[in-house]
RNA sequence: GUGGCUGUAGCUCAGUUGGUUAGAGCGUCGGGUUGUGGUCCCGAAGGCCGGGGGUUCGAGUCCCCUCAGUCACCCCA
């Protein structure tokens, strides 16, 4: 029985954004959403939750499916999963209602695996994403690319690099594999216990990490050799319209990405600025096959996830977008008691300013210390003084100059006195 | 899943070779008299010293286990 210490607390690797810190959220969401808006993407909302299978297509071989899922068994004994990664819902989404192609959907959701956290990976994260479903045709790749390139340099962040890689199709890749499973039986000593993994997946190995690894790496066949014509017509298209719009980009010859359906165009973007090790802020690529692969019409698909807790840590690292300043244009002081107060916050907020007031009958000099704290730009005085006459007292907070103002008017002054000040 | 580091008030941290009622700064709340903030002064609240077990006359200090945080591997955003 764990103690409720233990238990009333976020599930390990889960966060909670609490304000003012969360402002920066609804920021990062919102150039997002108004971005994609322009590229003609429309949002796509899906359950959490999808049934088990939906995931299982993205890749058996991934560890994001084979051992990092939240699945259970509901009461109606359907076998479910809290969505891991945001692809395979659009996916499923679009084979069951079947749109008109090229559909344009993005999405902002958490995903949920079940790792060790670290520095930037989480149990519960956010991503951000856009997919289209559509024509295999390269300038889909190459838009899609550019909405996730302006989303960065829409937020501020310079240090970020794009590597792009071709998976090839089938055939270009079966070819490979062929040649890569071969080199990696040569190094078979190095590969030790993880050989068995460079059978069953040898293009996993390609981008560890390990360090005595590296050499052999370094060393081993290239997928970009064995390209057939087309595979190879498709990437240089997709090279040309990245220069095209002057998108910097490098060729990264061992990129290959997670999941096991990514066909063709594949790209992550890197943070130089994150000293952590997980500096990939987002990525994506090519999914040829999956529709068909869910029973829908063959259907080509190319898309990405955006990390949203790794971007922040990535503004973070360059200085940019800090946590907005509290925003209060009035703060109301309660010197009568009763409902007046009340009513002045109400009709204040509804003639469309900002207001904070303090509560539980505080001594008025708290209430102004309030005010002071809340960044408030005016205070607003309720006092029997100045209600005989029918005002109130209107205090500059930054200059500490105060007038009686009419009731009826307060709204309409400070609406005034603010627009000659935009905060 | 594996390994390193860490775990004392809401936050950032002190706590001397184990020794009496565990401290500070910031924050919060209250006070410095009649209705006015930012500075200053005074005061208060707030800690099963992460949890459990052990060693000891005695443990915040030592040992073991566990949980959590953190960083790294694996993998991924």
């Amino acid at each position: 029985m764990a103690a409720d210490r233990d238990v009333f607390r976020a599930p390990k690797g889960m966060l909670d954004v609490l304000p003012p810190e969360s402002a920066r959220w609804i920021d990062v969401v919102t150039r997002f959403a108004e971005r994609a808006r322009r590229f003609g993407f429309g949002l796509l909302m899906t359950p959490i939750l999808e049934h088990y299978e939906v995931f299982q297509r993205v890749g058996e071989n991934t560890d994001v499916v084979r051992k990092e899922m939240y699945e259970f068994v509901d009461r109606g004994g359907r076998h479910l999963a809290l969505r891991p990664e945001g692809t395979a819902p659009v996916v499923r989404a679009f084979v069951q209602h079947r749109p008109p192609v090229p559909w344009k959907v993005w999405y902002v959701a958490p995903n949920f695996r079940a790792e060790q956290p670290q520095k930037g990976r989480y149990r519960q994260h956010w991503q951000l994403g856009a997919e289209v479903l559509g024509p295999p045709d390269p300038d889909i790749d190459v838009e899609t690319i550019a909405l996730a390139h302006g989303f960065y340099r829409d937020l501020g962040l310079k240090q970020v690099t794009l590597l792009i890689n071709s998976m090839g199709d089938d055939e270009s890749r079966a070819r490979y594999v062929d040649v890569l499973t071969a080199y990696w039986r040569e190094h078979a000593s190095l590969l030790g216990d993880e050989m068995a993994r460079a059978e069953a997946n040898p293009l996993r190995i390609l981008d560890s990490k390990r360090e005595d690894w590296q050499e052999m790496l370094e060393h081993a066949p290239q997928l970009g050799e064995y390209l057939t014509d087309e595979s190879r017509t498709h990437f240089e298209h997709v090279e040309a319209g990245l220069q095209a719009l002057g998108i910097d980009y490098d060729i990264a010859p061992r990129l290959v990405r997670g999941f096991d359906y990514y066909t063709s165009t594949v790209f992550e973007f890197t943070s130089n600025a994150l000293d952590a090790a997980q500096n990939a802020v987002g990525g994506g690529g090519r999914y040829d096959r999956l529709a068909a692969d869910m029973g829908g019409p063959p259907t080509p698909g190319m898309g990405f996830g955006i990390g949203i807790e790794r971007v922040l840590i990535a503004c973070d690292s360059e200085d940019v977008l800090p946590v907005p300043e509290p925003h209060c244009d009035v703060f109301v002081v309660d010197a009568v008691g009763g409902t007046e107060a009340t009513r002045l916050a109400y009709e204040l907020r509804e003639a469309g300013l900002t207001v904070e007031r303090a509560y539980g009958g505080r001594a008025v000099k708290k209430q102004w210390s309030a005010a002071d704290r809340s960044g408030a730009q005016y205070g607003v005085m309720l006092a029997p003084k100045e209600m005989e006459q029918g005002k109130v007292a209107v205090k500059d907070m930054r200059t500490g100059e105060q007038v009686d103002v009419p009731r009826d008017e307060v709204a309409a002054v400070i609406a005034t006195r603010l627009e000659g000040r935009p905060s």
